[in-house]
DNA sequence: CTCCATTGTATCGAATATCGATACGATCAT
DNA sequence: ATGATCGTATCGATATTCGATACAATGGAG
């Protein structure tokens, strides 16, 4: 009964192949490739054998466990090298580096999380490590409750209401009505901060990039060590930096 | 006419539409979809709705064309989040960028191509854009002739030969037999240079991380502009601290 | 503003490629 | 050495994908 006849499955589940390597191991048997990808033991062995064709998976030498190959980045390079906003802000990311010497990023948002899209990092430290294309939830994020302050006040809160809160630390907010008091607060001094929320040790200050109707599309933040820095001094110092970087790519990119 | 049964052509032909974004623009239509991926507007069709429902694509607001979403990119964030490699050499280059006051980059190697997988910007110069997942040929970069003198001279030759070799600039080394000439140059010395083969105003010095067998993994390198840098010069003073970096990102990485 | 060419969307019957089950053989752990 | 688990190959049934085509929407030209 295909209720979405332009609906492809087989798609789906390769793609679920590909996603099943994000939970865990980065390598996998085809046992577990099943599993996690939720399809039958015969699917996995038809989407793994044409993935591994098309160059995209590899058997690690000396086992017959499947592993991931570099090529699977060019498909996520794409959406980096046809950000046109990636392009305009890397300048502005890292003269704000430089000034604050601390880490620099840029997130854009997907769904209820933020994705790091670039990276400047500090010289003096190196934090906790994301790389490009990893993912920090809105609702206890710097950089998310930049985005959520920009956005209408309904359509922040539907995101946020709708969204799972789990608790990261022990300084985790996790009731709504808290966190869009810290949305209210950061729509009014124009940027948002989160102390150790997501990890020990580790605060943000963040400012929204917004397109010429005022709308948000991404976010600017600084990661701010706790070992270097105390809250008050850290908004006192950096945010003026950081608003004035995150206005000069929305600037920037309007007049692209 | 199955030739190869377990083959699943959906699969290939739904990816071929993400790749399809890789090619110029960075929004296409239905039209220039199935043309790029050289599928038929139906298959475009069902893919692109596929694409569209499971959150990789989406419509341009205001026009029908699509674009990538972010969360393509959580497909090759995969590969970075599981590179065992990436963790342990993160605060050499690092390290090595500080010292260097240079750009630093490790690479991966993926056919006849590196791939970035790490990248430390310097502060006073920000050179060509190339970011997390972007390619570069062996045969006319530092990283590439580094990563192939790691290898046995014969399959070294081999990959050479095989791959193709533009002329990106003037400056660019086409012929098999002066490229393997700076490659067995590069075995000697122990790190491989490049001055402005791909792009104006750029140099690299580059030198391979090995495993525990010797076997080439991975490549580090600086950029040099040519600006702040005779090639020379670059090499009296930066190839001992790239040197130092490969070997311990190698010895780290074989103890881990 | 109208018309036309182009593009996106919906539908359909045919048949092929995909489906899951199963059986066999290889591999690993005990 | 033995058994259990896992990867690989094969099969018949049919659901699902296939390409064509018809229709609607869009946007540009005149």
């Amino acid at each position: 009964m295909p209720q979405d006849p332009l609906f492809n499955q087989s798609l789906e589940k390769g793609l679920a192949v590909l996603k099943a390597f994000g939970t865990g191991r980065s390598t996998l048997s085809l046992a577990e490739i099943a599993e996690r990808a939720e399809i039958t033991k015969s699917s996995a062995q038809r989407m793994v054998h044409t993935l591994e064709l098309l160059g995209y998976l590899a058997k690690e030498p000396g086992s017959r466990r499947m592993r991931l190959t570099p090529k699977v980045m060019e498909l996520g390079y794409n959406y980096l090298a046809g950000d046109a906003l990636l392009d305009v802000a890397n300048p502005y990311l890292a003269e704000l580096s430089r000034l604050s010497e601390e880490t620099v990023n840029l997130t854009e948002p997907d769904g209820d999380s933020m994705v790091y899209v670039a990276r400047f990092v500090a010289h003096r430290f190196i934090p906790i490590h994301m790389p490009i294309g990893s993912r920090i939830p809105m609702y206890c994020s710097g950089a998310g409750r930049a985005y959520l302050s920009a956005l209408d006040h309904d359509t922040a809160r539907a995101l946020v209401e709708r969204s799972p809160r789990p608790r990261h630390t022990e300084h985790t907010l996790v009731e709504s009505r808290e966190i869009l008091e810290r949305i209210e607060l950061a729509r009014r001094r124009g940027f948002s901060s989160q102390a150790e929320e997501i990890f020990l040790g580790d605060m943000s200050l963040a400012a929204a990039v917004v397109n010429s109707h005022g709308q948000p599309l991404a976010a600017v933040h600084i990661a701010a060590p706790t070992s270097r820095w105390r809250l008050e001094e850290a908004e006192a110092r950096l945010a003026p930096l950081l608003i004035d970087c995150a206005r000069n790519i929305s600037g920037s990119f309007r007049g692209r």
